[in-house]
DNA sequence: AGGCGCATGTAATTAGTTACATGATTCA
DNA sequence: TGAATCATGTAACTAATTACATGCGCCT
Protein backbone atom coordinates (compact mmCIF):
# COMPACT_ATOMS: atom_id res chain seq x y z
CA UNK A 1 0.00 0.00 0.00
CA UNK A 2 3.23 2.25 0.23
CA UNK A 3 3.72 2.20 -3.25
CA UNK A 4 0.44 3.69 -3.93
CA UNK A 5 1.06 6.66 -1.50
CA UNK A 6 4.18 7.45 -3.28
CA UNK A 7 2.09 7.58 -6.86
CA UNK A 8 -0.23 9.78 -5.19
CA UNK A 9 1.98 12.06 -3.90
CA UNK A 10 3.74 12.23 -7.13
CA UNK A 11 0.30 12.99 -8.97
CA UNK A 12 -0.30 15.82 -6.60
CA UNK A 13 2.20 17.74 -7.56
CA UNK A 14 0.77 18.33 -10.81
CA UNK A 15 -1.23 16.23 -13.52
CA UNK A 16 0.53 13.48 -14.96
CA UNK A 17 1.05 10.05 -16.98
CA UNK A 18 1.29 6.83 -16.31
CA UNK A 19 4.73 7.43 -18.53
CA UNK A 20 5.91 10.71 -16.06
CA UNK A 21 4.93 8.68 -13.27
CA UNK A 22 7.41 6.17 -13.76
CA UNK A 23 10.10 8.64 -14.59
CA UNK A 24 9.46 10.66 -11.68
CA UNK A 25 9.66 7.76 -9.70
CA UNK A 26 12.63 6.67 -10.46
CA UNK A 27 14.28 10.05 -10.77
CA UNK A 28 13.46 11.20 -7.20
CA UNK A 29 12.44 8.18 -5.32
CA UNK A 30 15.62 5.72 -5.90
CA UNK A 31 17.11 6.62 -2.48
CA UNK A 32 13.84 5.06 -0.77
CA UNK A 33 12.05 3.07 -2.85
CA UNK A 34 11.76 1.16 -5.99
CA UNK A 35 9.46 -0.27 -8.47
CA UNK A 36 9.32 -0.89 -12.30
CA UNK A 37 6.63 0.36 -14.59
CA UNK A 38 4.90 -2.91 -14.32
CA UNK A 39 4.09 -2.40 -11.27
CA UNK A 40 3.07 0.94 -11.31
CA UNK A 41 0.85 1.09 -14.29
CA UNK A 42 -0.62 -1.93 -12.31
CA UNK A 43 -1.10 0.27 -9.16
CA UNK A 44 -2.30 2.80 -11.37
CA UNK A 45 -5.45 1.46 -12.79
CA UNK A 46 -5.87 -0.41 -8.92
CA UNK A 47 -5.93 3.38 -7.67
CA UNK A 48 -8.61 4.65 -10.59
CA UNK A 49 -10.27 1.82 -9.54
CA UNK A 50 -10.58 3.07 -5.86
CA UNK A 51 -11.40 6.39 -6.81
CA UNK A 52 -8.01 7.74 -5.82
CA UNK A 53 -7.21 9.45 -8.99
CA UNK A 54 -8.97 9.96 -12.65
CA UNK A 55 -7.50 10.53 -15.58
CA UNK A 56 -7.89 12.29 -18.66
CA UNK A 57 -7.49 10.43 -22.43
CA UNK A 58 -5.34 12.69 -24.45
CA UNK A 59 -5.62 11.60 -27.98
CA UNK A 60 -2.19 12.30 -30.01
CA UNK A 61 -2.38 11.65 -33.74
CA UNK A 62 1.06 10.33 -34.53
CA UNK A 63 2.45 9.76 -31.34
CA UNK A 64 1.21 7.25 -28.63
CA UNK A 65 -2.55 8.08 -26.76
CA UNK A 66 -1.61 9.27 -23.23
CA UNK A 67 -3.34 9.26 -20.23
CA UNK A 68 -3.15 12.67 -17.55
CA UNK A 69 -3.82 11.35 -14.24
CA UNK A 70 -4.87 13.90 -11.29
CA UNK A 71 -6.06 13.07 -8.04
CA UNK A 72 -9.83 13.26 -7.19
CA UNK A 73 -11.12 14.83 -3.68
CA UNK A 74 -11.52 11.38 -2.20
CA UNK A 75 -7.28 11.24 -3.59
CA UNK A 76 -6.52 14.23 -1.82
CA UNK A 77 -7.92 13.44 1.49
CA UNK A 78 -6.87 9.77 1.47
CA UNK A 79 -2.86 11.08 1.10
CA UNK A 80 -2.88 13.53 3.98
CA UNK A 81 -4.66 11.16 6.12
CA UNK A 82 -2.26 8.14 5.69
CA UNK A 83 0.28 10.94 6.01
CA UNK A 84 -0.79 12.30 9.61
CA UNK A 85 -2.48 9.14 10.64
CA UNK A 86 -1.31 6.01 9.19
CA UNK A 87 1.34 4.55 11.80
CA UNK A 88 4.72 3.81 10.06
CA UNK A 89 5.82 0.89 8.57
CA UNK A 90 9.61 -0.10 9.74
CA UNK A 91 11.93 0.64 7.37
CA UNK A 92 12.76 -2.38 4.99
CA UNK A 93 16.59 -2.27 3.60
CA UNK A 94 17.69 -5.10 1.24
CA UNK A 95 21.63 -5.05 0.96
CA UNK A 96 23.01 -7.75 -0.86
CA UNK A 97 26.47 -6.56 -0.45
CA UNK A 98 26.36 -6.63 3.48
CA UNK A 99 25.00 -10.22 3.36
CA UNK A 100 27.96 -10.67 1.29
CA UNK A 101 30.05 -9.30 4.22
CA UNK A 102 28.16 -11.45 7.04
CA UNK A 103 30.97 -14.51 5.36
CA UNK A 104 34.25 -11.94 4.91
CA UNK A 105 36.02 -14.56 7.48
CA UNK A 106 35.46 -17.52 4.61
CA UNK A 107 37.22 -14.97 2.14
CA UNK A 108 40.51 -14.13 0.99
CA UNK A 109 41.76 -10.60 1.72
CA UNK A 110 42.17 -9.89 -2.01
CA UNK A 111 38.24 -11.26 -2.57
CA UNK A 112 36.99 -8.78 0.35
CA UNK A 113 39.29 -5.87 -1.12
CA UNK A 114 37.99 -6.80 -4.91
CA UNK A 115 33.84 -6.67 -3.36
CA UNK A 116 34.32 -3.89 -1.46
CA UNK A 117 36.55 -1.79 -3.90
CA UNK A 118 33.30 -2.57 -6.81
CA UNK A 119 30.64 -1.34 -3.73
CA UNK A 120 32.53 2.02 -3.55
CA UNK A 121 33.17 2.51 -7.16
CA UNK A 122 28.95 1.85 -7.33
CA UNK A 123 28.38 4.08 -4.35
CA UNK A 124 30.91 6.95 -5.92
CA UNK A 125 28.57 6.83 -9.19
CA UNK A 126 25.55 6.79 -7.29
CA UNK A 127 26.82 9.96 -5.41
CA UNK A 128 27.83 11.48 -8.51
CA UNK A 129 24.59 11.28 -10.11
CA UNK A 130 22.68 12.46 -6.87
CA UNK A 131 24.87 15.74 -6.58
CA UNK A 132 23.93 16.22 -10.19
CA UNK A 133 20.54 15.86 -9.64
CA UNK A 134 20.49 18.37 -6.25
CA UNK A 135 22.51 20.92 -8.42
CA UNK A 136 20.27 20.61 -11.55
CA UNK A 137 16.79 20.91 -9.25
CA UNK A 138 18.43 23.54 -6.93
CA UNK A 139 18.62 25.77 -10.46
CA UNK A 140 16.06 25.77 -11.54
CA UNK A 141 14.46 27.24 -8.14
CA UNK A 142 11.64 24.86 -8.39
CA UNK A 143 12.29 24.97 -4.54
CA UNK A 144 10.27 21.64 -3.67
CA UNK A 145 10.80 21.10 -0.11
CA UNK A 146 9.90 17.31 -0.02
CA UNK A 147 12.32 16.87 -3.09
CA UNK A 148 14.91 18.87 -1.40
CA UNK A 149 14.70 16.96 2.06
CA UNK A 150 15.15 13.54 -0.15
CA UNK A 151 17.96 14.52 -1.96
CA UNK A 152 19.86 15.55 0.68
CA UNK A 153 18.92 11.87 2.60
CA UNK A 154 20.09 10.26 -0.79
CA UNK A 155 23.80 12.44 -0.49
CA UNK A 156 24.09 11.49 3.03
CA UNK A 157 23.09 8.08 2.74
CA UNK A 158 26.14 7.87 0.39
CA UNK A 159 28.44 9.66 1.86
CA UNK A 160 27.99 7.22 4.93
CA UNK A 161 28.20 4.37 2.64
CA UNK A 162 31.37 5.35 1.38
CA UNK A 163 33.06 5.84 5.04
CA UNK A 164 31.83 2.90 6.19
CA UNK A 165 33.48 0.94 3.11
CA UNK A 166 36.86 3.01 3.73
CA UNK A 167 36.28 1.97 7.75
CA UNK A 168 35.85 -1.48 6.92
CA UNK A 169 39.55 -1.81 4.12
CA UNK A 170 41.48 -0.39 7.42
CA UNK A 171 39.59 -2.75 10.05
CA UNK A 172 40.02 -5.71 7.15
CA UNK A 173 43.77 -5.00 6.50
CA UNK A 174 44.46 -3.95 9.71
CA UNK A 175 43.84 -7.88 10.88
CA UNK A 176 46.40 -9.35 8.34
CA UNK B 1 17.71 -15.81 -3.94
CA UNK B 2 19.43 -13.48 -1.68
CA UNK B 3 17.68 -14.57 1.73
CA UNK B 4 18.93 -17.99 0.73
CA UNK B 5 22.50 -16.90 0.83
CA UNK B 6 22.03 -14.34 4.30
CA UNK B 7 20.86 -18.26 5.96
CA UNK B 8 23.03 -20.03 4.41
CA UNK B 9 25.96 -17.59 6.04
CA UNK B 10 24.23 -18.38 9.28
CA UNK B 11 23.95 -21.97 9.15
CA UNK B 12 28.06 -21.78 7.56
CA UNK B 13 29.44 -20.19 10.96
CA UNK B 14 27.76 -23.32 13.42
CA UNK B 15 25.20 -25.87 12.79
CA UNK B 16 21.44 -24.42 14.09
CA UNK B 17 17.58 -25.06 14.20
CA UNK B 18 15.41 -23.19 12.26
CA UNK B 19 14.43 -21.31 15.63
CA UNK B 20 18.20 -20.44 15.29
CA UNK B 21 18.42 -19.01 12.05
CA UNK B 22 15.06 -16.78 12.47
CA UNK B 23 16.72 -15.51 16.61
CA UNK B 24 20.50 -15.22 14.58
CA UNK B 25 19.04 -13.68 11.29
CA UNK B 26 16.07 -11.29 13.23
CA UNK B 27 19.27 -10.24 15.50
CA UNK B 28 22.25 -9.70 12.99
CA UNK B 29 20.54 -9.01 9.91
CA UNK B 30 17.87 -6.24 10.28
CA UNK B 31 20.22 -3.97 9.73
CA UNK B 32 19.92 -5.31 6.10
CA UNK B 33 17.65 -7.22 5.12
CA UNK B 34 14.51 -8.74 6.79
CA UNK B 35 12.20 -11.88 6.66
CA UNK B 36 9.97 -13.86 8.86
CA UNK B 37 10.23 -16.95 10.55
CA UNK B 38 7.47 -18.21 7.95
CA UNK B 39 9.48 -17.44 4.97
CA UNK B 40 12.42 -18.66 6.28
CA UNK B 41 11.19 -22.15 7.24
CA UNK B 42 10.04 -22.75 3.69
CA UNK B 43 13.25 -21.36 2.02
CA UNK B 44 15.21 -23.46 4.27
CA UNK B 45 13.03 -26.65 2.88
CA UNK B 46 13.65 -25.11 -0.40
CA UNK B 47 17.55 -25.30 0.26
CA UNK B 48 17.20 -29.06 1.97
CA UNK B 49 15.81 -30.23 -1.85
CA UNK B 50 18.48 -28.06 -3.47
CA UNK B 51 20.99 -29.64 -1.41
CA UNK B 52 22.72 -26.97 0.53
CA UNK B 53 21.94 -28.04 3.77
CA UNK B 54 21.08 -30.79 5.69
CA UNK B 55 19.67 -31.74 8.83
CA UNK B 56 19.86 -34.11 12.04
CA UNK B 57 16.79 -34.92 13.91
CA UNK B 58 17.13 -34.62 17.87
CA UNK B 59 13.53 -35.46 19.32
CA UNK B 60 13.84 -34.19 22.45
CA UNK B 61 11.40 -35.95 24.91
CA UNK B 62 8.99 -33.42 26.58
CA UNK B 63 10.10 -30.31 24.65
CA UNK B 64 9.17 -30.05 20.91
CA UNK B 65 11.79 -32.03 18.55
CA UNK B 66 14.34 -30.10 16.38
CA UNK B 67 16.26 -30.49 13.15
CA UNK B 68 19.76 -29.20 13.40
CA UNK B 69 20.94 -27.72 10.11
CA UNK B 70 24.84 -27.89 8.70
CA UNK B 71 25.94 -27.25 5.36
CA UNK B 72 26.84 -29.67 2.80
CA UNK B 73 30.02 -29.47 0.38
CA UNK B 74 28.15 -28.17 -2.69
CA UNK B 75 26.48 -25.53 0.12
CA UNK B 76 29.84 -24.39 1.04
CA UNK B 77 30.73 -24.09 -2.85
CA UNK B 78 28.07 -22.51 -3.53
CA UNK B 79 27.63 -19.94 -1.43
CA UNK B 80 31.55 -18.69 -2.06
CA UNK B 81 30.74 -18.93 -5.43
CA UNK B 82 27.73 -16.47 -4.57
CA UNK B 83 30.29 -13.92 -2.49
CA UNK B 84 32.78 -13.85 -5.35
CA UNK B 85 31.18 -14.37 -8.86
CA UNK B 86 27.25 -13.20 -8.43
CA UNK B 87 27.07 -9.84 -9.74
CA UNK B 88 25.90 -7.76 -7.32
CA UNK B 89 22.37 -6.34 -7.16
CA UNK B 90 21.57 -2.88 -6.31
CA UNK B 91 20.15 -1.98 -2.57
CA UNK B 92 16.47 -1.60 -2.21
CA UNK B 93 14.94 0.55 0.79
CA UNK B 94 11.85 0.82 1.51
CA UNK B 95 11.09 3.65 3.88
CA UNK B 96 7.87 4.77 4.27
CA UNK B 97 8.33 7.72 6.06
CA UNK B 98 10.49 9.64 3.41
CA UNK B 99 7.59 8.47 1.66
CA UNK B 100 5.69 11.29 3.36
CA UNK B 101 8.56 13.47 3.99
CA UNK B 102 7.81 14.12 -0.02
CA UNK B 103 4.40 15.13 0.78
CA UNK B 104 5.43 17.94 3.33
CA UNK B 105 4.02 21.17 1.72
CA UNK B 106 0.99 20.02 2.04
CA UNK B 107 1.36 19.65 5.67
CA UNK B 108 1.61 21.87 8.36
CA UNK B 109 4.82 23.02 10.61
CA UNK B 110 2.73 21.30 13.81
CA UNK B 111 2.29 18.17 11.49
CA UNK B 112 5.89 18.04 9.85
CA UNK B 113 6.96 18.33 13.72
CA UNK B 114 5.02 15.28 14.94
CA UNK B 115 6.09 13.35 11.96
CA UNK B 116 9.66 13.94 12.54
CA UNK B 117 10.01 13.40 16.18
CA UNK B 118 8.69 9.90 16.12
CA UNK B 119 10.92 8.75 13.28
CA UNK B 120 13.76 10.48 15.72
CA UNK B 121 11.97 8.45 18.72
CA UNK B 122 12.36 5.38 16.31
CA UNK B 123 16.01 5.88 15.16
CA UNK B 124 17.39 6.90 18.87
CA UNK B 125 15.11 3.29 20.03
CA UNK B 126 17.34 1.29 17.24
CA UNK B 127 20.62 3.15 18.10
CA UNK B 128 20.60 2.34 21.21
CA UNK B 129 19.64 -1.38 21.00
CA UNK B 130 22.34 -1.67 18.17
CA UNK B 131 25.31 -0.03 20.35
CA UNK B 132 23.67 -2.41 23.34
CA UNK B 133 24.22 -5.27 20.98
CA UNK B 134 27.48 -4.29 19.76
CA UNK B 135 28.77 -3.82 23.37
CA UNK B 136 27.34 -7.35 24.38
CA UNK B 137 28.90 -9.02 21.07
CA UNK B 138 32.37 -7.21 21.60
CA UNK B 139 32.69 -8.28 25.44
CA UNK B 140 32.00 -11.76 24.20
CA UNK B 141 35.34 -11.54 22.29
CA UNK B 142 33.48 -14.06 19.65
CA UNK B 143 35.62 -12.13 17.21
CA UNK B 144 33.14 -12.56 13.88
CA UNK B 145 34.43 -9.91 11.60
CA UNK B 146 31.09 -10.05 9.60
CA UNK B 147 29.21 -9.32 12.38
CA UNK B 148 31.67 -6.91 13.35
CA UNK B 149 31.36 -4.91 10.27
CA UNK B 150 27.77 -5.21 9.94
CA UNK B 151 26.67 -3.56 13.16
CA UNK B 152 28.85 -0.85 12.90
CA UNK B 153 27.13 -0.05 9.44
CA UNK B 154 24.07 0.21 11.44
CA UNK B 155 25.05 2.34 14.06
CA UNK B 156 26.78 4.75 11.39
CA UNK B 157 22.96 4.65 9.32
CA UNK B 158 20.97 5.38 12.35
CA UNK B 159 23.87 7.73 13.65
CA UNK B 160 23.16 9.44 9.74
CA UNK B 161 19.42 8.88 9.83
CA UNK B 162 19.31 11.04 13.01
CA UNK B 163 21.90 13.80 11.92
CA UNK B 164 19.37 13.99 8.85
CA UNK B 165 16.39 14.70 10.52
CA UNK B 166 17.74 17.04 12.49
CA UNK B 167 19.05 18.89 9.71
CA UNK B 168 15.53 18.63 8.27
CA UNK B 169 13.80 20.37 11.46
CA UNK B 170 15.64 23.24 10.96
CA UNK B 171 15.43 23.36 7.31
CA UNK B 172 11.55 23.52 8.13
CA UNK B 173 11.49 25.58 10.52
CA UNK B 174 14.06 27.97 8.96
CA UNK B 175 11.12 28.10 6.06
CA UNK B 176 8.42 29.29 8.46
C1' DA C 1 19.76 0.79 -39.92
C1' DG C 2 19.68 0.84 -35.10
C1' DG C 3 18.99 2.80 -30.73
C1' DC C 4 16.54 5.85 -27.67
C1' DG C 5 12.50 8.18 -25.94
C1' DC C 6 7.60 8.26 -25.79
C1' DA C 7 3.63 5.55 -24.25
C1' DT C 8 1.00 1.68 -22.70
C1' DG C 9 -0.17 -2.57 -21.11
C1' DT C 10 -0.56 -8.10 -19.66
C1' DA C 11 1.22 -12.77 -18.16
C1' DA C 12 3.89 -15.68 -15.51
C1' DT C 13 6.58 -16.36 -11.73
C1' DT C 14 8.86 -15.54 -7.38
C1' DA C 15 9.17 -13.23 -2.98
C1' DG C 16 7.18 -11.66 1.03
C1' DT C 17 3.38 -10.91 4.52
C1' DT C 18 -0.30 -12.17 7.57
C1' DA C 19 -3.03 -15.42 9.47
C1' DC C 20 -3.80 -19.97 11.06
C1' DA C 21 -2.17 -23.99 13.80
C1' DT C 22 -0.08 -26.77 17.77
C1' DG C 23 1.90 -27.70 22.29
C1' DA C 24 5.27 -28.22 26.11
C1' DT C 25 8.14 -25.65 29.71
C1' DT C 26 9.51 -21.86 32.53
C1' DC C 27 9.03 -17.75 35.10
C1' DA C 28 6.53 -14.10 37.47
C1' DT D 1 -2.88 -18.09 35.39
C1' DG D 2 -0.97 -15.83 31.81
C1' DA D 3 2.97 -14.51 29.10
C1' DA D 4 7.41 -15.72 27.10
C1' DT D 5 10.50 -18.99 25.01
C1' DC D 6 11.23 -23.08 22.47
C1' DA D 7 10.02 -25.33 18.13
C1' DT D 8 7.78 -26.25 13.78
C1' DG D 9 4.99 -25.81 10.05
C1' DT D 10 0.98 -24.54 6.20
C1' DA D 11 -2.49 -21.55 3.76
C1' DA D 12 -4.05 -17.48 1.76
C1' DC D 13 -2.98 -13.41 0.04
C1' DT D 14 -0.40 -9.31 -1.63
C1' DA D 15 3.69 -7.30 -3.59
C1' DA D 16 7.30 -7.37 -6.72
C1' DT D 17 10.05 -9.05 -10.64
C1' DT D 18 10.85 -10.56 -15.28
C1' DA D 19 9.36 -11.46 -19.57
C1' DC D 20 6.33 -10.66 -23.29
C1' DA D 21 4.07 -7.31 -26.43
C1' DT D 22 3.40 -3.14 -29.61
C1' DG D 23 4.65 0.86 -32.43
C1' DC D 24 5.78 5.64 -33.97
C1' DG D 25 9.19 9.56 -34.35
C1' DC D 26 13.65 11.33 -33.98
C1' DC D 27 18.44 11.41 -34.13
C1' DT D 28 23.02 9.73 -35.63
Amino acid sequence: MSLRYALLGIISKKPVTGYDVVRIFKQQMVYFWNSTHSQIYTELHKMEKDNLIEHELVIQGTSPNKKIYSLTDSGKKDLIRWAIEEPLKQTKIKDEFLIKTTIFPVLSVTEINTLLDEVIEREERILKMTKQWKDHFVSQKENDTGTMLTVEYGIRYSEMYLEWCKWAKQYINEKE
